[in-house]
DNA sequence: TCGACTGAAAGTGTATACACTTTTGGCTTT
DNA sequence: AAAGCCAAAAGTGTATACACTTTCAGTCGA
């Protein structure tokens, strides 16, 4: 089993779906999306189910499939779990910390920065997001990187903090200071930037704005 | 959509996986799946995809699903997810305590030890794991309790920890402790009591039994 | 006797068919 | 003109069909 043909269609609009160009509440009808990508409904269906376990879509009986538009409540909990999740990570990342890694770290954060300075929304975003998961992938534990990826899909759905450049600034900055007090292995003024930063995150969450993109074609093309 | 059918089998397979009915890697056809449920291949296949991304059965292209058979390293990285979130979760759950949460985390124990005196092992197992789902669901946090839940599923998977009457004794004893230190409001306690429980379970992993059961009609009727 | 071929049986992967539900647009009625 | 109603269209839910892959037993050859 296993095939690459959902694989491809879940990557798709996961992406279409993290990045905005899907709105929440926007339908995802099958055969549209079937013809899209010159399938049949029943590959469209797997990479629903899919994303529906995500929780990045929402599937109500007999009237299809819509991308998920989270609550506020639901917002906080997933940031809740993030930071128990992330301020612990960060201690135990540090404590096995090698030169190496500060590297890789220190490189991302390059890269972040640069993307921000070149107005590179989307690479950004996506580069701000995957400084988490790089470090769970860092430990070696991609049980944690895989669970944590989820979340922050997840948070991406419902925050738009990453569209002004200047919260984006901000979180590379935050980034930069987590990377260098990893650096110093001080693991509590780490742990501490860290949760200071999701709180940074978290409150930036907008629930006002909502303009669905209903043109699915579009928004996938 | 959402077919309850569809959750009918998830559930009673996640049911035969986790309480070892079905062994790690034997394999799941979906014909015979399909006749056992009285339905189509169809929803046999969904819900195999679904179990696939809890992670608690393999899908290998062409060659069909199998009760997964995770290994060493990776029960490893599952506890210490675990760990990561249980042991902030704890401390985040003193902070808000009232004497309602204490005494419906002590009806649990109380069941708990019930449970273990009377011989009742499906039950206990069920009960201890859930122990640590109840945090989470009286924090109110359902994204904490789902993800958390979703990992003891398959830290059940690879573990035997529970089948002797010691353990189980062991671990219920553990939760009391826990709970009687969150009593007392003394967060550091309860958090250090919930790390070294979930140390002690760890290592009560077993990974050297393996007697697969490939009748599945034997294993789920 | 053992290993390599072969063809049938079993099983998976995708598409399609069909029943049933929801939605929609126009028509009637007030 | 607005509300309610009905039929057609669109869409979902499940079963089935069929092509292709894997598995396996039996046979042949060394």
């Amino acid at each position: 089993m296993e095939t690459s043909s959902t694989h491809a269609i879940v990557s798709a609009l996961t992406k279409a779906i993290v990045e905005h160009r899907l709105m929440p509440g926007s339908k995802l009808a099958e055969q549209k999306l079937a013809t899209h990508f010159g399938v049949s409904r029943t590959l469209v269906r797997q990479a629903l189910f899919q994303l529906s376990q995500n929780r990045l879509i929402r599937m109500e009986p007999a009237r299809g499939a819509f991308v998920a538009a989270p609550s506020a409540a639901e917002a906080k909990q997933v940031f809740a779990v993030r930071r128990m999740l992330e301020v612990q990570m960060t201690r135990e990342f540090v404590r096995d910390i090698t030169p190496a890694k500060i590297r890789a770290l220190k490189t991302h954060t390059k890269q972040e920065k640069e993307a921000v300075a070149q107005e590179d929304v989307h690479g950004r975003t996506e580069l701000l997001g995957d400084f988490h998961v790089r470090i769970a992938e860092l430990m070696g534990n991609y049980v944690l990187a895989q669970s944590l990826g989820e979340l922050i899909s997840r948070c991406a759905l419902i925050t738009l903090m990453y569209q002004s450049r200047h919260a984006a600034q901000h979180s590379a900055d935050e980034h930069e200071a987590i990377v260098d007090a990893m650096a110093k292995k001080d693991a509590d003024l780490a742990a501490r930037l860290m949760e200071e930063h999701l709180i940074f995150v978290e409150n930036s969450l907008s629930f006002d704005k909502k303009i669905p993109t209903h043109d699915i074609s579009l928004a996938l093309s």
